[in-house]
Parts: structure tokens; C-alpha cells; sequence
DNA sequence: ATGGTTGCTTAGCAA
């Protein structure tokens, strides 16, 4: 089973590339991020021709979340409950083959002192409360998105640079870390301790272009019960060298097929 | 300290 996330930055702007690969890739299960469209204008028919069932949450312009699977997705759920926060389109949850996904877009916050980062903040702190209502560290569970943090200093080519920012400060670590306190565990990682792998370039800097740069602030986040299937991480980073790329890649890991036995050496 | 680019929407916002 393969499990992934991407931020495209626009799903209709990024239709030719998601098609392609989903083609290649061949995903049982897609998280997306920032579709920036209402729900009536996305491109649902054309990724279910591809195979997959599709499940949205989206909101005029800006933000967006999805999630494609090959399998059917169980009881969808929009937003974490809160008035306040979900205001803004950026959490979906379904079910897929007995895992409940949460497809996720921490807001970027701007700058640290920025309103937007108070928002950030916020979130993130709800985000966590809803898990800690809805869900317990025992059940198969995923939280795939755009965290807009990156969490280790290995996940930024010049850390230095980022520190002061918030993709990286340490408050925004703090915060991103409560959530992942619920025990979950970072699967990419977990996989990758020693990093120097990236998942965003800003398009601004052209720093993928010139071959500097980059940050993972995507991943995906899992309970035991799925962190203990994951048998590799990987990111696509070719996708940032196409034409008109989205400026995030995907982040996917893949599982064995059937949970492995706790008690199997009994 | 500012600006650089992209996308949505059409001047300005968000990232």
C-alpha cells in the first residue's frame, strides 16, 4: 500500500502533472493540499477516469485539501469541528481500507509576527485537541499533509537561514511537536534520520533551479499500528524539475500489505 | 530591509 501527500498548489493548474503521475506512481491513496477551488470546479471526474474515488473539501482561491484512493473512502469527514477554524478549508479525513487519513494544511503564518502566525499557532493547537476528541494513539492512523514546519534541521539545506523564519523557529517546532506528542510518528524521519532531502523550493529564489535550498516541511505523520508497516519514505523530487511544477513534491511511504503480527513470535 | 515567482482573480492577496 502507498501512501502519499502533495501540496499542488492549484489543482487544476496542476492537472497535466497529477495525471502523469498518477500513472506512474500508481498511489493506493493521495493526500492533497491547497486545490484552491470550490468543490463544484474540481477536476473530479477526470482522477476518478484514473482510477480512483475522490473525496473534497475545498473553498474559493485559497486552501483546499483532498484525498484520492483506489479504494472507496468511508466516512468523510470536513474540518476538525471547530467555528473558528474552519473557516479556512484545510483538513479532510476519510477512511481507506480500514485507515483513517487526514489530509492536512497547516497555514503558513506568514511571518513571526504576523496575526497569521497566532492562526498557525491555533491550529495547530486544535488540530491536536480534534485528535485527542475523535481518536486514540491505538487506532490505524494517518496525518499527511503540508505541515509548513520543517521539524529537524537535517530537513533544510541552510538551517541557519530558516531558524528566525516560520517554517523553522523554534516556537513553530514547539507547536507542530504537540501535535505529533500524540504519538505519532514522522514516518519520512523515522526512515531518513540523516536527512538533506526536501519537499518545497520557493519560487521566488530559484533556489531548486540553482540546485540550493529547499525544505521538507510536507510528511506524513502515523500511529504505531501504521508506522509499524512502513517499510520505505521516499520524496518525488523530480516533479519540482518539470515545467510550471508545483513549488511542494510528494512525500510517500509505502506499507506491507497486512499488519504485521505484535505477537507473531510468540 | 526588500524582493524575487506563481496562482487566482483581475489589484491585490497568499504563499
Amino acid at each position: 500500500m502507498l501512501i502519499a501527500t502533495w501540496n499542488v498548489n492549484s489543482v487544476n493548474a496542476r492537472m497535466g502533472h497529477l495525471l502523469v503521475w498518477l500513472q506512474a506512481r500508481q498511489p493506493d491513496v493521495v493526500c492533497l493540499q491547497e486545490t484552491k477551488t470550490v468543490d463544484d470546479a474540481f477536476p473530479r471526474a477526470a482522477i476518478e477516469e484514473a482510477g480512483y474515488h475522490v473525496a473534497v473539501h475545498g473553498q474559493k482561491s485559497y486552501n483546499g485539501v483532498a484525498i484520492l484512493a483506489k479504494t472507496p473512502i468511508e466516512d468523510v469527514q470536513r474540518g476538525m469541528g471547530d467555528q473558528v477554524l474552519d473557516v479556512q478549508a484545510r483538513l479532510l479525513a476519510g477512511t481507506v481500507s480500514g485507515v483513517r487519513i487526514l489530509s492536512a494544511y497547516v497555514p503558513n503564518g506568514a511571518s513571526l509576527k504576523d496575526e497569521k502566525c497566532l492562526y498557525k499557532v491555533a491550529w495547530l493547537s486544535g488540530l491536536r485537541a480534534h485528535l485527542d476528541e475523535r481518536y486514540s494513539p491505538d487506532d490505524p492512523l494517518v496525518v499527511a499533509g503540508d505541515f509548513n514546519v520543517a521539524p529537524r534541521d537535517v530537513d533544510i539545506a541552510e538551517p541557519q537561514k530558516w531558524h528566525k523564519t516560520v517554517l523553522a523557529h523554534p516556537s513553530m517546532r514547539e507547536a507542530f511537536a504537540r501535535v505529533t506528542d500524540f504519538d505519532l510518528v514522522d514516518v519520512y524521519a523515522a526512515h531518513h534520520p540523516q536527512g538533506g532531502n526536501y519537499s518545497w523550493w520557493d519560487y521566488r529564489t530559484a533556489s531548486y533551479e540553482r540546485g540550493v535550498g529547499g525544505l521538507r516541511i510536507d510528511g506524513i505523520l502515523a500511529t504505531a499500528k501504521v508506522s509499524g508497516r512502513a517499510i520505505s519514505a521516499h520524496i518525488d523530487h523530480q516533479e519540482r524539475a518539470k515545467e510550471r511544477p508545483s513549488d511542494h513534491v510528494p512525500v510517500l511511504m509505502r506499507l506491507v500489505a497486512e499488519p504485521t503480527r505484535e505477537t507473531s513470535d510468540r
